[in-house]
DNA sequence: AGCCTTTGACCAGCG
DNA sequence: TCGCTGGTCAAAGGC
């Protein structure tokens, strides 16, 4: 079973929230563009929706997301919609990604001070590349401390800035600069995990199209399409595009899947703090369009349940 | 052995 | 100039 942190991520945001907003903005005040996800709940949800494992019970019946992209010129939002469907199936219950160490939850925190999101979303490695965290520090004005990633390759500059709740619930996920290289092979430490159709999503056609500075952020500047209208990043993880059942959408940042989605159709629009509201609705009816347009996003990543499963699995320690 | 996380210290920007 | 804050460095230790 595999478990796809973006599924898990899904999930818990539809059984603590039912409604949450992602608010992303790319904001590169410098010469690095960023991209900014968070996710905030607006309704807690009740515990009375979780089975004993603490997913949801059945009742779940997938919903649709929907990405707005304000516009910066002229403030028209660039609406991406995504289809959660989440699968009763193993993948949701499967749990490979497991997040850091001190991320991860212990079943059902008592106290949750609000918490919207009840799962540690995988580490941050979990979108293909290898990130190394290089620091760690209480930001004033967050309640959670924030963690900094590096890419581990050697030549690319990005980073990405992470701020867990206690609980390990990723609230908020900045990232910051390109990746000028591909994807190191799922096989590594750390881990790429399930999602990484998540990464391959973000990258595929940022880097198949052109080489630099093209990827998350270079493709954002691309446009306000979201989701590109790329079908390959589905691929990876035998994601169909015509099988909506299985879609799910991540909305865990720290895949880039937001970043992707974040793409607009003009060039350097994020280039100032250009705020993105992604607010999700609970509903099922979607239709192929949304799955085929830009802005949504099929999900069920491994629908194998292999895979990366497994890997992640062994790459835990 | 190599890579990663942790964590305190340091540095730079800003008011 | 000083203090605050965010971001980064780098040593130490763990896996």
């Amino acid at each position: 079973m595999v478990l796809r942190t973006f599924d898990i991520f899904v999930v818990l945001i539809i059984i603590n929230t039912k409604h949450f907003q992602v608010n992303s903005a790319v904001d590169q005040p410098q010469s690095e563009p960023s991209v900014k996800v968070s996710v905030r709940p607006e309704n807690p949800i009740q515990s009375n929706n979780l089975e004993s494992n603490g997913f949801p019970s059945q009742t779940q019946q997938g919903f649709h997301l929907q990405l707005s992209f304000p516009e910066p010129s002229d403030t028209k939002d660039l609406v991406g919609n995504v289809n959660f469907n989440p699968q009763p199936s193993d993948s949701i219950m499967s749990n490979e990604n497991s997040p850091p160490p001190d991320d991860q939850p212990d079943g059902e925190g008592g106290d949750r001070r609000g918490d919207f999101s009840s799962v540690a979303v995988g580490a941050p490695a979990e979108d293909g590349y290898n990130w190394r965290k290089y620091g760690q520090k209480q930001v004033k004005g967050s309640e959670f401390p924030r963690s900094y990633y590096k890419c581990t390759h050697p030549t690319c500059p990005v980073k990405k800035k992470v701020e867990r709740s206690h609980e390990g619930h990723i609230t908020e996920i900045i990232y910051k600069g390109a990746h000028n290289h591909p994807k190191p092979p799922p096989n590594r430490r750390s881990g790429v995990g399930s999602c990484q159709q998540i990464s391959d999503m973000q990258y595929d056609g940022t880097e198949q199209h052109d080489s630099q500075d093209k990827s998350l952020w270079g493709a954002s500047q691309g446009g306000g399409v979201i989701g590109n209208g790329r079908p390959d990043w589905r691929s990876d993880c035998g994601l169909d595009a015509a099988a909506p059942s299985a879609a799910a959408a991540s909305v865990g940042p720290e895949y880039g899947v937001l970043a992707t989605s974040m793409q607009t159709q003009d060039g350097p629009r994020f280039e100032a703090h250009d705020a993105i509201d992604v607010s999700s609705t609970l509903s099922n009816d979607e239709d192929e369009d949304d799955q085929r347009t830009p802005g949504s996003m099929s999900m069920g990543c491994d629908g194998d349940g292999d895979g990366d499963g497994d890997e992640s699995e062994s790459k835990r320690r």
